[in-house]
DNA sequence: AATTATTTTTAGATATATCTAAAATAATTA
DNA sequence: TAATTATTTTAGATATATCTAAAAATAATT
């Protein structure tokens, strides 16, 4: 196998770029990696050129790039790393959910392929972390659930929460204010015409939330 | 607190400049670092100087470094990180003891408190590392224990193996096939005076290590 | 279709961490 | 002590990852 030796700034791009082509489908642009990686455009444009040197991704000038086949490979071990982490402070060192993210942020660089499937033994093979997204195996295979939001069910129906996208700290902290975690109960009390928003009860409190905020909280119905 | 910010490179000189000053005695040479970090000399030179900017070390030209008070606590900090994750690594994942110090290179880097001293938490308070060299607390104090090594025994004389000093991979294979690990019972059969090689017997399996190999096997005299 | 606005890229700088070659200093030895 | 050897530092390059400012290409609007 060619083994193929990522710096961790690389490995930060791939992530992003695999996470902003929608499991390798979408073209991604410059300037939509500008801002979630918080690096003006021209530097983006640098490293794009590199990972496309590197056969990672595809890039065709002024068009934006596409990931490859190796890139998404690579990127799905860098996920596999980053969400057994997080399992990991969650189940092991009783951190919050919303503590998670950043220092999994970094010990997801830590390179040793033997360490990961240690963990992910120690851990008894978790198939989800603790926001409710899959793990991808050793080969890369995770179950693909894309499940619906709050925003896809109707008055009166109920769904448990199981699933967070946003991973913004702020978001975080906004669940918390709301008693939303993985496993809340979440009925639809009244849906907004005007603007999406959706009205909700939780433990029987009634809130309304944003359509934007409905749609990154995925639920399972009940 | 001015919470001091190093890279990487700076931690691995700081830790280096303080496993070479013996605690912070002795005063560190340009060369000595430049060997065991398998960097030219030029650049020691050059971080030498960074780190005495930011008063972690004191430095009079050409005549060597020695470790202030901030850059022990600091190497403390990343000795004590390194040694956690070698509980973490050995304990918990099942790795053999020759396989952990690598690892632990990386995530000592790794830069959450939270995350350290939930570590530290989570594998109860351990005093030493699987090589027994001692864990400092979060306030880098620790039980210095420089105990004797094989060299100190005398003929007929019993110790337990219970430190390991040198970290090469080359010298753990060898104790992988001498069958040493900390806990092995080791009787001194014979000492050579003509260059220091003692011959012990390992589980009635006699063999003569050299006076430097002996040196770096520290043990609990019985 | 022409103009304007936006996006992307290029060009040229900067900071970090490294290197080699040469100069300066210290240590050793004849 | 003077000459030789070894160590350390300086000077100047290189690679990575970033930046700003300006140019080029594409997209949107009038």
């Amino acid at each position: 196998m060619s083994n193929i030796n990522l710096s961790q700034t690389e490995e930060n791009y791939l992530k992003s770029i695999f996470h902003l082509s929608e499991l390798g489908s979408k073209k991604v642009t410059t300037n939509s990696l500008s801002k979630i990686l918080n690096i003006e455009p021209a530097s983006v444009t640098d490293m794009i050129k590199k990972l496309s040197r590197k056969k990672l991704i595809y890039h065709e000038k002024y068009k934006g790039a596409t990931i490859s086949k190796i890139g998404i490979k690579l990127a799905l071990q860098i996920i596999r790393r980053h969400r057994l982490w997080e399992v990991f402070l969650h189940d092991k060192l009783n951190f919050k959910w919303d503590q998670i993210h950043d220092i999994a942020e970094e010990l997801e660089h830590v390179s040793s392929n033997k360490l990961i499937d240690s963990l992910d033994k120690f851990l008894k093979y978790p198939k989800i972390d603790p926001h409710g997204d899959p793990i991808p195996n050793k080969l890369g295979e995770f179950n693909f659930i894309d499940k619906i939001s709050i925003s896809d069910l109707n008055i009166n129906e109920i769904g448990i929460v199981s699933r967070i996208i946003n991973e913004d700290e702020d978001f975080f902290s906004l669940l918390n204010k709301l008693n939303i975690e993985i496993g809340t109960e979440i009925k639809i009390i009244d849906k907004i015409d005007y603007d999406g928003s959706v009205e909700i009860d939780i433990n029987n409190k009634s809130v309304i939330i944003s359509k934007n905020i409905a749609e990154n909280i995925k639920i399972t119905k009940i």
